[in-house]
RNA sequence: GCGGGUGUGGCGGAAUGGUAGACGCCGGGGACUUAAAAUCCCCUGAGCUUUGCUCGUGUGGGUUCGAGUCCCACCACCCGCACCA
């Protein structure tokens, strides 16, 4: 082999990828015999290019993927389009152009950024959730759902831009204005359709008690999102006649309410018949939806003039309408307690209301004045009547018996999560295939009627959903009575088309949504790895979809993911100035970094360098990974991805990096040079240190942990570097070719290939490893005195602790640190340190 | 506001309660070269009275022979909050 030739990826990776391409390479066949794994990693919304974000999520994925096909599995390993969404319908009105034209040649694009990295997927079993041949098949599965006694439709409330006249996102509402109109957002209720997932809380949450190779981060993030738990419901008699029902999770502090709120569309709310009332509802209506702002909002209340009596004390309590009551939650009403909640607190503290204390850290605290601020902690029932002096748990067991005997409410469970609400006002989703028909109500569309395909003549321009303005789409006849019906024009949430996503992958029958044997075959998904960011709503959704279709008796597996591994976001340095007084931010390639500071190539001149964050468009912190591709190749980029930051954690772009990354490609590639078939004679320690970094590295892989992979075969190579020729030095060389293989694939074939390895490396059985060699017949023991390091000597492994101890006090500078004190214990620990204390 | 996480040299980070800083980047010095690039070698936490000693893992306490690691309190930053994907 010619060391002298350079390794040049601007031509060997697309040589390889293509042998790839042609040898089919990374195609799953479900017939095999070998073990199966199914490595996926979230599919991308084709936004338009790949970001850098997505060659890391996938990098990592594709060495699993690599890794298990080297160790002897069948790998399953695809890749598709989560393809509808408002980022289109944004393109279509910014740009006149089409949704589906737009989505598809983002797709196109993507893929070939994708097939320049080497990705070891199946690409024969791509798919796109905006395709009929997909949605087609959710459309049936809705209908499946409803069948099933799962779907219903319900009022609801969106953020409704009262200029345009549409429904927002969230994400379109900013400071409580729609993006476009700067009109003030109001909340508007619609009748919508909703999946029952709340049905299936209980098994969620215990489920998540079996997922022990997902992150504790994330099960416990979804456990609290599902939120289960016990309380009270019970009544209040109001000064009007009605009755008021509420919910409680702390009954035990019952003593300590000092007045009643319910939310602003709570029917005795709604019914008070005065202007003022009115007015104040109205109030609530302004601002969106979502919790952070209801709950960061002012606490506001109105006074009904209403009073509710207390069940055990008598006493009447104001009834207020309040902002921070949500209707969704409970009864919609709450029996406030200041003392003991902080949204209560603030309220009463606003209001002049009572705030007395019921809990104490002990009887003899009952008196103490709070400190500015509700205290929610445990302790001991105070000024409570029958309740004095209990613990929190007795009390509230106390307070549901006396209810119930007097039959004036329950204890009740309530769960935090809601039913998930799949209606959007939309044109860029799958259309929900129902019917609506004045005589016969709401159908579903025959299955025979499916697809339910979007029509293509559609128009942005006016705001507004389009499915509902298009002149004959919505037009059709019942199903039921044949007479005039209209279709319904919501389209669904996105994350429904990404709920099942990973079923169509491992089988993609024309006539239904999936085989139920291949489902069996392939699922569940061996590692799935993605972002934090889709620990609580997509996972979830997943998993309800999931087992609701095992429920329905489609498929057997109840959890898609058998692991999870949420890995960090890639991110960069900012480049700023302040120009004209407000500050221009500068992209990383108009700029040239020297050691301590950045200039603007265009001008010379001088610009900040802001903090490392998350790549975004609006501080132009963002890398192109077709132009780090062009100049480094696939395999560098690779290494970048899996280098220094663990994988979890956030990863800070940097050109020295990248620079520093296709320096050891090529360091590799010389040393690969140096491979010698003929050499002889062995070198033990090299021996070692090949087969403990091969199980190592297998280790780390198995784990995700590729930083300390990375780390490890750094060292090998450097150990190898250093080491004579030898018949073991060649066959490290080879080795190390294998274990680079899954990270920089392009290079080890065209190393494989040089060094007259057989077939590809990528179809290569990973190396074998000598447990012999794996154990060290000395070790370094560190010698303390009183716990610090004193000296550090050579020790037989296995050495006695006599022994070990009669070395240490041999020690000189060990000696000299002790100075003649009297030693009271001696601490040893087997092959790792001697402590002496004195 | 609520829920979850993270914090170690100039930087990214390593470290079953047992030698803090592996490995990489940056920086400094040297070799090779007419020169440069590339490559190779050495140094690189801070301080000091430098055979060595002291300090040092966000802050303040605690447990332990021994704490980056365990416990308590706090600070800073990041992620999610149900119509962004």
């Amino acid at each position: 082999m010619n060391s002298d030739t350079r390794f040049d990826p601007s031509t060997a990776d697309a040589r390889w990828q293509n042998a790839w391409d042609q040898a089919q390479t990374f195609r799953a066949d479900s017939n095999s015999a070998k073990p199966k794994s199914y490595v996926l990693e979230m599919f991308p919304y084709p936004s338009g290019r790949i970001h850098i974000g997505h060659v890391r999520n996938y990098t990592m994925g594709d060495v699993l993927a690599r890794y298990k096909k080297a160790t002897g599995h069948e790998v399953l390993h695809p890749m598709g389009w989560d393809a509808f969404g408002m980022p289109a319908e944004n393109a279509a009105m910014e740009k006149g152009v089409h949704p589906g034209g737009w989505t598809r040649a983002n797709i196109a694009h993507m893929k070939a950024q994708l097939k320049r990295l080497g990705f070891a997927l199946d690409w024969s079993r791509e798919l796109a959730t905006c395709e009929p041949d997909y949605y087609g098949h959710e459309q049936a599965l809705f209908i499946d759902l409803y069948e099933a006694g799962l779907v219903y439709r319900k009022e609801s409330e969106v953020n409704w831009d009262p200029v345009d006249m549409t429904v927002l996102a969230n994400e379109q509402v900013i400071d409580g204005k729609g993006w476009r109109s700067g009109a003030e957002v109001e909340k508007r209720k619609l009748n919508q359709w909703f999946l029952k997932i709340t049905d299936f809380a209980e098994e969620l949450l215990e489920g998540l008690g079996n997922l022990e190779n997902w992150p504790d981060k994330v099960r416990l993030m979804q456990e609290n999102w599902i939120g289960k738990s016990k309380g009270l419901e019970f009544s209040f008699d109001l000064s009007n006649g009605a009755t008021l029902p509420v919910y409680t999770t702390r009954p035990d502090t019952i003593f300590g309410a000092s007045f009643v709120a319910v939310a602003a569309d709570h029917p005795v709310a709604q019914a008070i018949d005065n202007d003022a009332a009115r007015a104040f509802i109205a109030e609530c209506k302004k601002g969106g939806t979502t919790a952070a702002e209801l709950e960061t909002a002012e606490k506001l209340g109105f006074d009904t003039g209403i009073t509710a009596k207390h069940p055990f004390t008598g006493a009447d309590l104001p009834v207020f309408i309040a902002n921070f009551v949500l209707m969704d939650y409970g009864t919609g009403a709450v029996m406030a307690v200041p003392g003991h909640d902080q949204r209560d607190f603030e309220f009463a503290t606003k209001y002049g209301l009572p705030i007395p204390r019921v809990v104490a850290p002990s009887v003899d605290d009952a008196e103490k004045p709070f400190d500015g601020e509700a205290e929610a902690g445990e302790g001991v029932i105070v000024n409570s009547d029958f309740l004095d002096g209990m613990e929190v748990e007795d009390a509230k067991r106390e307070i549901i018996r006396r209810i119930e005997d007097q039959g004036r409410g329950t204890g009740k469970t309530v769960w935090r999560l809601r039913d998930w609400g799949v209606s959007r006002q939309r044109y860029w989703g799958t259309p929900i295939p129902f019917i609506h028909c004045e005589a016969c109500g709401v159908v579903p569309a025959p299955k025979d009627s499916l697809p339910i395909t979007l029509p293509e003549d559609v128009d942005f321009q006016t705001p507004g959903n389009p499915l509902l303005r298009h002149p004959s789409w919505k037009h059709v006849d019942c199903p039921h009575c044949g007479g005039k019906a209209e279709r319904e024009t919501d389209t669904l949430d996105t994350f429904v088309d990404s709920s099942w996503y990973f079923l169509r992958f491992a089988s993609q029958p024309a006539d239904k949504p999936f085989d139920a044997a291949e489902v069996a075959k392939w699922l569940p998904v061996e590692q799935y790895i993605g972002g934090i960011e889709h620990a609580i709503l997509h996972l979830l959704y997943a998993r309800f979809w999931t087992r609701a279709l095992a429920k329905m008796g489609q498929i057997e597996v109840k959890e898609p993911f058998a692991s999870l591994f949420t890995q960090g976001m890639v991110t960069h340095e900012t480049y700023s100035r302040k120009e004209g007084g407000k500050t221009v931010y500068y992209a990383p390639d108009e700029i040239s970094r020297e050691a301590e500071r950045a200039l603007l190539t265009a001008d010379g001149g001088e610009v900040e360098i802001g903090r490392v964050i998350k790549m975004s468009k609006s501080k132009k912190n963002v890398v192109d990974p077709d132009t780090i591709i062009d100049t480094y190749g696939a395999d560098a980029v690779r290494w970048f991805m899996l280098s220094d930051s663990p994988p979890e954690r956030d990863l800070p772009w940097s050109e020295a990096g990248i620079e520093g990354c296709s320096r050891f490609v090529h360091r590799l590639w010389r040393l690969f040079g140096q491979y010698d078939a003929g050499a002889t004679g062995e070198d033990k320690p090299l021996d070692r240190k090949t087969h403990q970094t091969t199980a190592a590295i297998a280790e780390d892989v198995e784990a995700l942990g590729f930083n300390k992979a990375v780390a490890r075969i750094y060292e090998l190579t450097g150990a190898v570097e250093k080491a004579a020729p030898s018949a073991s030095r060649s066959a490290a060389i080879r080795t190390l070719v294998q274990l680079v293989a899954p990270m920089m694939p392009h290079l080890a074939e065209e190393a494989w290939a040089a060094i007259g390895g057989e077939g590809m490396v990528a179809d290569a059985a990973w190396p074998a490893v000598d447990s012999a060699l794996l154990v060290e017949d000395e070790v370094t023991i560190a010698v303390q005195h009183k716990g610090k390091l004193r000296d550090t000597l050579t020790a037989p492994k296995g050495a006695s602790k006599e022994d070990l101890e009669a070395m240490a006090l041999a020690s000189a500078k060990v000696q000299r640190s002790i100075d003649g004190a009297d030693i009271r214990k001696i601490i040893v620990v087997p092959d790792r340190l001697v402590n002496i204390v004195t």
